[in-house]
DNA sequence: AATAATTATATTGCACACAATTAGATTGTG
DNA sequence: CACAATCTAATTGTGTGCAATATAATTATT
């Protein structure tokens, strides 16, 4: 039988086994979408980070920096080389704001438009590799969603 | 009414909205849960994938950086310096195998281990912040590991 | 209008991730 | 025993994340 203390020590170490950490079940699963992702973002030129940004552009051109980094969760720091690489590539134009000049819009070009098109096939392709009905999966992206807002209000 | 050839673009584009997409919840959510942990990391002086290999030495000292890099789905490019990070933070020792010399087993120091202790209190802190309830928080886990899984057989 | 405070982006430095390559060690085969 | 194939880490180079700082522009205050 185990002492009180002990009891508490192996709570304890419970706690603390990889396996039980929701954190490292995101984390590790994050990565391995982005594994999965990857040979399909070659074929387009796009790396990861470079493709959520364009997604949140094909929804709606012309975002400030800072509007692409609250849609995205990121800061200027990260944001800033991604976009000139964007940039570089052709698919995107920075243009300073002629109100305000602090701001920065991002713009697709017309390459930047176009890639759309050849985008469109990689949700199916994911969704095929996850082996998920739609229906767990849009549970699934609730849940982790809400999660994502508790921990952002934490 | 909309033409066929309608319906299936604003299918294709529900299908690439930032919000629909599993990868970016858990992307995103993945990204927040980290700077969750920031400021407990920093009082105990580890980076977060540097916290993800301490659980695993706390559970099994001695293992190679290959197992370690299994454990935590990283290759050695990753690890590497991440443990020589740790070397050099006292926590760890890193030592050549005599039997086979290409392989080299990680150790925890006495601080190492004596660490485990100060991050005993870390997990507790984490599923305050994420508002689960812990059958909610086990769910999530086993949903989130299987789709782990599935991802890493496609 | 001058100055202070605020805001938006850019820059810098550090620490991952990961592909590709290299180097050294071991194993399998003839 | 030779030697190719395999295995294990380390190295190198690119691209994020993010904190801290810098720079420049706008707004608020006097």
């Amino acid at each position: 039988m185990q002492s009180k203390t002990a009891k508490t020590a192996s709570h304890s170490d419970a706690m603390l086994l990889l396996d039980n950490q929701l954190c490292f079940a995101l984390y590790s699963t994050s990565l391995a979408m982005t594994r999965v992702y990857k040979p399909l973002l070659d074929d387009i030129g796009l790396t990861y980070p470079q493709y959520l940004a364009m997604l949140v552009l094909w929804e709606k051109d012309g975002l400030t920096v800072s509007a692409l980094g609250e849609r995205l969760c990121l800061d200027s720091g990260t944001l800033t080389p991604l976009l000139k690489r964007l940039e570089s590539s052709g698919l995107i134009a920075r243009v300073r704001d002629v109100e305000d000049e602090r701001r920065v819009h991002i713009t697709l070009t017309s390459a930047g438009r176009k890639l759309k098109t050849k985008a469109a096939k990689i949700p199916g392709c994911i969704l095929s590799a996850s082996q998920c009905s739609i229906p767990e999966l849009n549970a699934l992206v609730q849940q982790v969603q809400g999660l994502r807002g508790r921990l952002l209000a934490a």
